[in-house]
Order: structure tokens, then sequence, then C-alpha cells
DNA sequence: GCTTAGGTTTCG
């Protein structure tokens, strides 16, 4: 770690770096995300800098003070970190106290500030490095009227309007004032929760695309101002039954996470395209210039656009696009499940992968049982998610994932003793054995095979084997992984013409009891199976069941020659669905 | 209290 007054070091370019070495490094921005929220105490900002050498050399930024990080501006410009510390990865620069991240000089020629003279003489080398090469990516930006199905774009828009879906995804209606070819997917949301106005006239509404926004950027959307005001005499709400034609429809996801720089932001004020407005004169029909300048504030993202005085690198709302196909209603025929604690998975908190399907050790007799090949939803197309959590259900078998990354590492010879203790920092550590080129795998049965905090789970089930004592600490772990509980329910669903079952997962509540309070509290548990009862009443016990309305979203398989077709059920859509009391055919 | 993250897009 540094302090604030370590000593100079040399300058070392990056082509020369050795782990372990304390240095001075100067680099010219490749790649840059923005600080962000760390699972740990700090803001994290990750860039990459290259410089002469060829090298291109990672580097992680900690701190808790978002002026502490480096203030870059855009992909060119200089950093300098003096004293950073190199690993085999890159290097780290840790904001401590009274010390910044790193020093940035502007990209081009602007002046060198304070510089000593061997420092401006680095910077004026790179930059003139730099120039001669092109560092900036392509920019993705695409209007509405060229937007095409699967099609990863950066979008500038206006925001007309915006909805909070549930706790994890907001909807924001927008245009850039081109028309998109395709039909779009129509979003009913409650009147009374819309931002701005419910509705628009029938030639607005056909300008106008809804974007699902979710997870982390759900949150900033929520941010984000909607400054039409909404219609004094609220329109008549449309009709939300789903349409009984099936068509397919484009709809626009911005999905969590950073990657590509995904995210949703307000453009500066002075980036407005100008055909924005003059299409907005056109789009409200009589002179409202008025209405026009106070609905200016437009969708961007992160790292290029947020401070880069480079308007054309200024817009990028990714959006991912798939195929929905609206599906009618349906009643919820039976669940399984039945006993509720039956349900509790364990999932890896970083792949997310589930780790034990049944409760532990119900199949330790078979060792042999290999994960499914289609475990990792990022290694293989995603239609197996659906399966694989079909064959976790129903058939016995456990699975450890094998990322590095999504394990923690303990030290040669660790017992569970370090298990344990790693338990006082992670909520949920499951320990592991992996012999070198094989697959990770649990311990046997009689050690325990998740530290809950204080707790020590055996056996089989979270539920039942809670109370048995400590023991086996010398047993030997080469490994922990960090899980998190949730609810994993199969409900099949049912209309006049067919059956379709649903999978509902890795959410932290289930019908508001939270997944953790089902993993350890009868009463908990009680809440959710009377829920589940009512809505799907055992066979002779009487009772309606109720209609579901179901977003169902269709995924077309790319592979043109299977033409097989799958469903993937918005969890938060059936959530709805069964919450919803219209029980009405 | 001394970690966090370590680009490479999809649960919806």
């Amino acid at each position: 770690a540094q302090v604030p007054d370590a000593p100079p070091c040399t300058y070392v370019k990056l082509g020369e770096l050795k782990p372990g070495a304390v240095v001075n490094v100067y680099g010219v921005v490749v790649f840059f995300k923005q600080p962000f929220k760390s699972r740990g105490s700090d803001l994290c900002s990750f860039l990459k800098i290259s410089d002469q050498s060829g090298q291109k050399v990672s580097c992680n930024i900690f701190s808790a003070k978002p002026e502490r990080h480096p203030q870059i501006f855009q992909i060119g410009d200089i950093v300098n970190r003096k004293a950073a510390v190199i690993t085999t990865y890159g290097f780290s620069a840790l904001a401590f106290s009274g010390t910044v991240g790193a020093e940035v000089e502007p990209r081009g020629s602007g002046p060198t500030r304070r510089l000593s003279e061997e420092d401006r003489r680095i910077v004026t080398e790179l930059r003139s490095w730099a120039a001669g090469r092109d560092l900036l990516p392509p920019d993705p930006t695409v209007s509405l009227a060229r937007v095409q199905p699967r099609m990863y774009f950066n979008l500038a828009c206006q925001l007309l309007a915006k909805a909070p879906v549930d706790s994890r995804c907001t909807l924001l209606r927008v245009w850039d004032g081109t028309r998109c070819p395709h039909a779009l997917l129509n979003v009913t949301v409650d009147s009374d929760v819309v931002e701005g106005p419910p509705s628009f006239a029938e030639e607005q509404e056909k300008l106008i695309v809804n974007v699902l926004v979710y997870d982390d950027h759900a949150q900033s959307a929520q941010q984000l101002k909607v400054s039409i005001p909404t219609h004094p005499k609220k329109k008549k709400k449309k009709n939300a039954r789903w349409p009984t034609k099936t068509v397919d429809r484009l709809s626009f996801h911005l999905h969590g996470g950073t990657a590509y720089s995904r995210g949703v932001r307000r453009l500066p004020d002075d980036t407005a395209p100008l055909h924005l407005e003059e299409c907005g004169r056109q789009m409200f029909g009589h002179p409202s210039i008025e209405l026009i300048d106070v609905c200016c504030p437009l969708l961007a993202t992160t790292s290029f656009c947020l401070t880069s005085p480079d308007k054309s690198r200024m817009r990028s709302t990714h959006a991912h696009l798939s195929y929905l196909e609206e599906a009618p209603r349906a009643q919820l025929r039976s669940y399984e499940p039945r006993r509720l604690h039956r349900a509790l998975k364990l999932y890896c908190s970083k792949c997310t992968s589930i780790v034990f399907a049944e409760g532990y050790g119900v199949d330790l007799g078979a060792p042999s049982a290999r994960p499914p090949p289609c475990a990792h939803k990022d290694k293989q197309p995603f239609t197996h998610t659906h399966t694989y959590v079909f064959q976790l259900f129903f058939a016995v078998t456990f699975f450890v994932c094998d990322h590095a990354k999504c394990h923690l590492n303990v030290s040669p010879g660790s017992t569970l003793e370090e298990a344990r203790h790693l338990a006082g920092t992670y909520r949920n550590v499951v320990p592991v054995h992996s012999a070198p080129g094989c697959h990770p795998t649990l311990l046997d049965l009689s050690a325990p095979f998740l530290f809950r905090g204080k707790r020590r789970f055996y056996g089989s089930g979270l539920q039942t084997s809670q109370r048995q004592p400590p023991r086996h600490h010398n047993r030997l772990v080469t490994s922990c992984v960090c899980v998190c509980v949730c609810v994993c329910v199969c409900f099949r669903l049912q209309d006049a013409s067919d059956a379709l079952d649903v999978f509902l997962w890795r959410d932290e509540s289930f019908f508001d009891v939270s997944a953790d309070d089902a993993a350890t509290n009868q009463e908990a548990q009680d809440q959710i199976q009377r829920t589940m009862d009512s809505l799907c009443p055992p066979k002779g016990a009487g009772g309606e069941r109720p209609w579901l309305d179901l977003c169902l979203a269709a995924y077309r398989a790319t592979d043109v020659e299977s033409r097989q077709t799958f469903y993937q059920i918005c969890h938060t859509s059936v959530k709805n669905a069964l919450t919803q009391k219209d029980t009405s055919p």
C-alpha cells in the first residue's frame, strides 16, 4: 500500500514493469470505466493504459471519494501514477487520504501544469505517440430508423415519460425524431405511476419506443427528469388486454452491468441534436417551442459521454434487442416442490450458477454426477438455462461452479477452520475440495457444507441440519465459494391451448419474504406456503384458480435450421401476475 | 478495517 509521502521513484516504461516493483508510471488511456461501487467499501475505477512499448496495462483505483479518482475525460488522456504498485495483473493505485489515484493530463496539446521538466518531456512524447494512432473506437450510435433486431447500439434520444415497472426495472418512453420501421413492443403500465404524459396522440405514439432499463441502470433512470408536464386531463387508460394476434415485436432492453459502457445518463443541454428539436416542433403540431425547450433531457451513457467534450462520443445508450411475443392469460395448475424448504437453493454469488440442486447429500453416493454442460449461461446458448434448471429440479445432482474467479483461494493445507473464519467476512461460505485439473467437489457428508455466519449446516438441507455440533475442523479445504440463498420454484401454467413450465429463482425476496428468512425461519416458509396454496389450491381443496396476465418473452433461436422456439418468462412479470388480484377469465 | 476489481454485452 502507498503512503502520501512515498519517496520519489523511477519512471518505467509499461513494457518493463516487474511484479512487486513500486514505480512511476505514465500511459495513454485506451480504455476506462467511470468509478463504480465495488463490493468492498470503495468506489473503483478501472483503466487501461498504453505507451510506446505497445504494452497495455490494467489499473484499478480504489477510493471511497469520487474526487480522488482520476478525472479522465476521454480516451487518449495521459495518466501518471507515482508510486504505483505493480502486480502480475497490472497495477493498483490505492487512493488513501491525502493522495489521488493518478494525475491526468488531457490529450492533445493543452498546457502541462506544474510538471517537472522530465514529466513534461514524457507527456509531450506520449501525446505525439498517441496522436499517430487511432485510439478511439467507432461510435456505435444509430437512429431508431436504423435499428435492427439483435443489435447493440447507442441511442441519443429525448425522454418523454418514464415509469417504474418493478424494483429492478424502469420504463423509459423515448424518441429520437426518426421512426423505427419494426413493430414495437407495447408496454402497459398503470397510468398512475407514469411521470410525464400517460399517453400521446396516435401519430406521436408511432415515433415513441419503450426502453426497459434494468438493475443498476433502473436506479439511475429514476433520477432522470421528465420535463413534459403531465396532461391535466388524463386520457383514458388504454386497454391493457393483450392483442389476440401474435406478432413479433421489437423491444429495447438496457441490461444491468456496465460491460461495453452500458448505461443511461443525461446529456449536457448543448449537445441536443438539432433534428430532435425540429422534429419536436412537427410532432407536437402547433407552436410548441416551450414544450421542446423543457423536454430536452437526453439519454446517454457512461465512459465516453460523461465528461467528454467530443460531442460525437457523447451518446451511448446501449440497448439489447430481442423479439418478444405476447401471450394471453393462463392459470396456475401446480407448482414444485410442494414443500418450500426443498425450493431453497444456493447459487454462486459471482457467476450466479446454482451450486446445489437438492439438499446437499442426497446424491453423494454418485459423485460422478457431472455438472450439466449448460451450467454456465455465458458459455452456452441461453436456451439451455431452461433445461438446466429443469434438470436441477427433478434430477438430484449438485454442481459447484469452476470459474476461477468464483473461488476464494485459501492457502495450501487449509482446514475447515479457515472456511469458518471466512464466514465472518462473507455471509455464506461453502468449503470445497478441488484436485488439480479436476472439477471442484464438496467435502463428504460428515463435514459442514455451508458456513453461514456463525452457523454450520450439515447433511441434507438447510432446514434440518443446523443443530449438529461443530466438528472436523481439521478437514482439508482447497477453496471456498461465496453463495447466496434463493427460492427456486417451478410453476406449471396452463391455458386452453397448452401447458408451460416456468421457473422463478434468484430473487432476493419471494412473495415479500426474503430468501434468507425462508432459509431459516419456519414462519416465513409458512407464509410462502400459504400464498402458494391460495394461488393454486391443492386438489379437492376447492377455491378458484386465478387467471393471470403473463408476459411471455419468446426467444427465437438464432439457428434458423432448428427454428426451435422456447420460452423464458420474465420472473418479475410472472410474479406480478401471481400477485395480481384480478381473477376474471 | 486494509478488501474491493481485474472490460469483452443477453434473466428481463
